[in-house]
DNA sequence: TTGTAAGCGTTATCAC
DNA sequence: GTGATAACGCTTACAA
């Protein structure tokens, strides 16, 4: 069978490709008969818009971006998982993309972005400042871009995210309340929104008149949760040990790392918690089933999905140069759960 | 700035339209140094091609649509992450859909797939045989598919799987020899490859001639992992358990159903692997931080994107009828790593 | 209410 | 080597 497209409808239908494209786009100015004659035709035909030429005539399309450091971490995911769910019932269709922290790839994925002409972008950046200027000019001159969870960036527009200080601040004031004094705390390395994290344990500690401990700050260095960073830990907290100057509490400042630090307590023979009690950022079910059942701190990926395509849509609609915008922030509550892992008798 | 594309290059330089266009294309018959003169002025002004107008002309993409269940299924998630990395290396473009087991949501995306031209499918299939008539009538006049995973479907390509019910089998033959048998097989309804695992697990009780008993093939019905279905599991097991006929082992069918029964069987009291040993599929490390340690068989989901990928790209590539085509079956070998929740004393 | 025609950015087929 | 020109499938003034 040959190519079913608009020239072809007209054709069959003796009419013209105008009418036919004002059919199939349910214009006021065609007639009801007519109408009803194209859409049977194109329905029995299969006839499927071609969205390249779509595209190149308005220059529109209904695609968004998405740039997140990976999949593999369970936040990510989460929040993946329910932005595809929204922006199903809008009619927005997502393309993914991962940098695996790395700015280069970023930077590809932007690019390969534009090239699509997508109506907006959402994004976690690599790390603080990542392509800010790529994505001042792409929010700028090209389309909106939004700001989630790695909020720490130079570019002006809508961010979101959870009160990251806070959030450390309650969890390590938790564990000193428990007793805990050797605190430390995970994270990784240039990730945008440590610093923030680390501000709160760190105001937790003073406001305990705990002294603050440069080598209880632990940077991880990944691109990519799967890779094996185990052994790097591992070392770290060997050290630790060695030095009589093992701590008796960790925050775990991202979802990668507050999973793995259990494996790597245990092949140190450590226990969870009656030698080191642990308790960090994760958002998995999962964290329930582990051994032991890991304290969390979860965000609320939901609620952040809804928003961020809540306020990209505005924008994508609003017409408004958006350097002359006023942006706010939006930092929601997190959820934190005590389980085993916190459990100091 | 004007928008900058082949036309106002021309104009720039003093050039057609078409000779930027072979300049940019580095084909052989432009000289040199106009070559040079176009390709500067490009990269200065960041001349990005308009992928719309390409691909309306050539009728041609670079992008290969994933159909899967869901994400938020650790074999999944691996299997799209390990395509991603492979994808990039080779210039294709991912475009990821997930049909949450519902054959409609999964002709959406295929449809979408579709329109957006792309080159080739990769897909493991809602349920079996779903969307029949679509795949073939897409695999034969419009552009290869081919399926992994879920292989049990009446389309005629390639199919990467793993071998199903030797799997099943040997799982079961093992907690057999450890002396179990009243042994249950977890499944999803109506998943493509469920018929294969339990016939593995049916061979090996008939092997070891122990009765088959129906009420312990237990079918969940869940659309997403994520889904509740944690309350269903358990009433069925406590039906079992009042009725005096609880197993004492369990083989798990699908990823999502082998970490969730761990946390069922916790809520009912019973000890795993004192009451209930479980083994099951599952491609996730953190089985090996579960409460106990899960046993697990594991899909090689490197090797099988690999291979979709490697198998697409050749078919993409051939201009050969669909039809004639002379397809192989690939069952790749898993890996079955035995820990806390098998080891019976 | 419908038709005509131009044009979106690119590539391919001719000429020159 | 390079330049005109048509064409891909669609939308949208403008005309009728």
């Amino acid at each position: 069978m040959g190519k079913v497209n608009i020239k072809s409808i007209a054709a069959a239908l003796n009419l013209s490709p105008a009418t036919v494209s004002r059919a199939l786009n349910d214009s006021h100015e065609v007639k009801a008969t007519t109408k009803e004659r194209v859409l049977a035709y194109a329905a029995k035909h299969h006839y499927r818009p071609n969205p390249f030429a779509k595209h190149l005539k308005t220059g529109k399309t209904n695609l968004i971006g998405v740039v997140i450091p990976f999949l593999s971490s369970p936040f990510f995911l989460e929040f993946i998982d329910e932005l595809y769910k929204l922006s199903l019932l809008q009619h927005y269709t997502l393309l993914p993309f991962q940098t695996q922290n790395n700015e280069r790839t970023e930077k590809e994925a932007l690019d390969f972005l534009i090239r699509q002409n997508v109506a907006g972008i959402i994004i976690s950046p690599a790390f603080e400042n990542s392509n800010t200027e790529l994505l001042k000019s792409i929010h700028y001159d090209h389309c909106p871009v939004i700001l989630f969870d790695r909020i720490q960036h130079d570019l002006n527009t809508y961010k979101i995210g959870i009160h990251n200080s806070l959030e450390t601040f309650k969890a390590t004031e938790e564990l000193i309340k428990k007793g805990r004094k050797r605190i430390a705390f995970l994270c990784g390395k240039d990730i945008g929104n440590a610093k923030d994290r680390i501000r709160g344990y760190k105001n937790a500690l003073h406001n305990y008149s705990i002294p603050f401990q440069k080598d209880y700050v632990i940077d991880a260095d990944y691109q990519d949760p799967t890779e094996n960073i185990d052994s790097e830990l591992k070392e770290i907290f060997q050290r630790l040990q060695t030095a009589d100057h093992m701590p008796n509490a960790i925050v775990g400042g991202t979802d990668t790392l507050s999973i793995k630090i259990l494996g790597v307590l245990a092949d140190l023979d450590l226990r969870v918690p009656d030698d080191v009690a642990v308790i960090g950022f994760t958002n998995t079910n999962l964290a329930n089933y582990l051994n032991p059942a890991l304290s969390t701190i979860r965000q609320p990926t939901q609620q952040m999905a809804q928003l961020a395509l809540d306020l990209l849509i505005r924008l994508m609609e609003k017409q408004q140069d958006r350097r002359e915008i006023q942006y706010d922030d939006f930092l929601l509550g997190a959820t934190t759960i005590y389980r085993k892992s916190t459990e100091i008798a």
